[in-house]
RNA sequence: GGUCCCUUCGUCUAUCGGUUAGGACACUAGAUUUUCAAUCUAGGAAGAGGGGUUCGACUCCCCUAGGGACUACCA
């Protein structure tokens, strides 16, 4: 039936630091093109420069991608291994006549950037024509011979037709002078042999591209499809730095973002599907294509991340919302109650609405991790010190006591029923009960918090409240 | 400096020659109210500037301005 290859596409990272948002938006546009065209999502880690990866830096990266659900469908590799297969590649363009060795010194090389800056052109060397045996046993570094003439297209998929002339493309260093091969060569090499398809990268590549072409021409490889998306700004437009707030995923999920969340956003953001703001990873998958990219850069936008944030917070497992709450808990040192989950379980649904993050969640919890006798705050004791307001929380304590009515509805009724029968509406009975049952910590509606806390617990902080001494 | 990319409300975006330029977040006002939220209703808010092409441009072309990337023996 169809001889058209299936898909196939690849996040690239460089193992230099962690994995930033820009990356993460890159790798999912790249998960969710392959799932859209029932291809295949690989990684590659490109460490040829082995002064500046580090092991922890592959780690940071595996981490982030696994947090955000990005698995690739086969094993990483890691392009420092395939060392000698690009130097295969290399003899090849030797053989082809398509390579040269370059004895400049750096010296040399200096003076002719400066030169060829000053004449409006690209950097060539004077051994392009010759004789390498003039070179005798000095240094070199092994380049491309490109053309001199002709221009290069990139036909992106969210650029559009980009045309480049050859006389601006520089004689690339396919082999350094160690021996180790380059970035722009090894990426050639390798996205062949992985049989990429469809190059989904960041837009600071695009001048790449037109090099790399020349390469998979000289080759002999079949061209893949390029799609180089913007980048991701900070909020003021500049780009994306530590002071914008955070810049690697691994400080969003220490923020207390959920990573469908974050996918949700990051999909969103340089990528839209008509008026969809909230869906599924399902129909992301569904709508996804790379052409519907949007062509500039996007700013990162906290107050509508928070927004999605909180959407996914409604419709979170309460759980795993628990949890993650009782890490943020016990971070802050909190002296935890030994049933804190269960409390957390049955608070969270009731407070999760107000909360956009995980350490809000936090916030909104604390009430009911507390122990007795709780500590009130000023005002709580302020309200409690009129007579008139502790008789009636008296009053209240004793009705409540009798009253076996420990759901949601039933508390509200009772609590409007006993504000008429004192003839007062519930904002004299509110800030005093609320003040007992949370110590001032922020709390959900009374009728909830009475019911979450439970019965023996909401007894038990009046009794102290009231009674004490 | 050179090459290349980009430019619709504050922000993310829809529009793919004919719309009162739509939606979302944010914001403002009101409603609700026992805290903080949440929720509901209403509202303000945009095609960088200038030339063309066309019966008609946000949409196509050119110029200008502004922003960005690249210009490494980094990736």
């Amino acid at each position: 039936m169809s001889e058209r290859p299936s898909v196939v596409t690849r996040f690239a990272p460089s193992p230099t630091g962690s994995l930033h948002i820009g990356g993460a938006r890159t790798a999912l546009f790249n998960f969710l093109y392959a799932r859209h065209t029932g291809g295949s999502f690989l990684l590659r880690v490109e460490d040829t420069d082995r002064e500046r990866s580090t092991p922890d830096a592959v780690k940071a990266i595996f981490d982030g991608l696994n947090w955000l659900g990005l698995t690739s469908d086969a094993e990483p590799v890691f392009q420092f291994s395939r060392v000698d297969r690009h130097r295969e590649a290399v003899q090849q363009m030797f053989d082809k006549g398509r390579a040269y060795r370059c004895f400049m010194t750096v010296e040399e090389l200096e003076v002719e950037r400066e030169k060829a800056r000053a004449e409006g052109r690209a950097i060539r060397s004077v051994w392009r024509d010759r004789d390498p045996a003039e070179g005798g046993n000095k240094p070199f570094v092994v380049r491309f011979k490109g053309p001199l003439e002709g221009e290069t297209v990139v036909d992106d998929l969210v650029k559009g037709p980009v045309r480049f002339h050859n006389k601006e493309l520089d004689d690339l260093v396919l082999l350094r002078s160690d021996g180790t091969p380059t970035y722009n060569l090894a990426v050639v090499v390798d996205d062949h042999d992985m049989g990429v398809t469809h190059i989904i990268r960041g837009d600071d590549h695009l001048n790449n591209a037109a090099r790399q072409s020349l390469l998979y021409q000289a080759l002999d490889f079949p061209l893949p499809a390029f799609g180089h998306i913007p980048l991701i700004h900070g909020p003021d437009g500049a780009k994306l730095s530590k002071r914008h707030g955070a810049q690697a995923v691994a400080e969003f999920a220490d923020m207390g973002y959920l990573p469908e969340a974050m996918r949700n956003y990051l999909a969103r953001l340089g990528w839209g599907h008509g008026d969809d703001e909230i869906f599924s990873d399902a129909q992301a998958v569904a709508w996804f294509d790379v052409a519907d990219v949007v062509k500039a850069p996007a700013r990162l936008d906290w107050a509508k991340l928070n927004h999605i944030n909180n959407h996914y917070l409604r419709l979170a497992d309460d759980a795993r919302l628990a949890e993650l709450t009782l890490k943020v808990h016990r971070s802050r040192e909190v002296h935890l109650p030994a049933d804190a989950v269960e409390r957390l379980v049955a608070i969270i649904p009731l407070v999760k609405e107000g909360a956009k993050t995980i350490p809000e969640l936090a916030d909104l919890t604390i009430f009911a991790l507390k122990h007795r006798p709780l500590a009130l705050d000023a005002k709580t004791q302020q309200v409690l010190s009129d007579p008139e307001t502790h008789g009636r929380m008296v009053r209240l304590a004793e009705a409540l006591t009798g009253a076996d009515i420990w759901n949601p509805p039933a508390l509200e009724a009772f609590l409007k029923e006993f504000a008429a029968q004192e003839g007062v509406g519930l904002g004299k009975i509110g800030p005093g009960l609320r003040g007992i049952l949370s110590g001032g910590a922020a709390a959900p509606d009374l009728a909830s918090c009475l019911t979450a806390l439970g019965r023996d617990e909401s007894l038990g902080r009046l009794k102290d409240a009231l009674f004490k001494a």
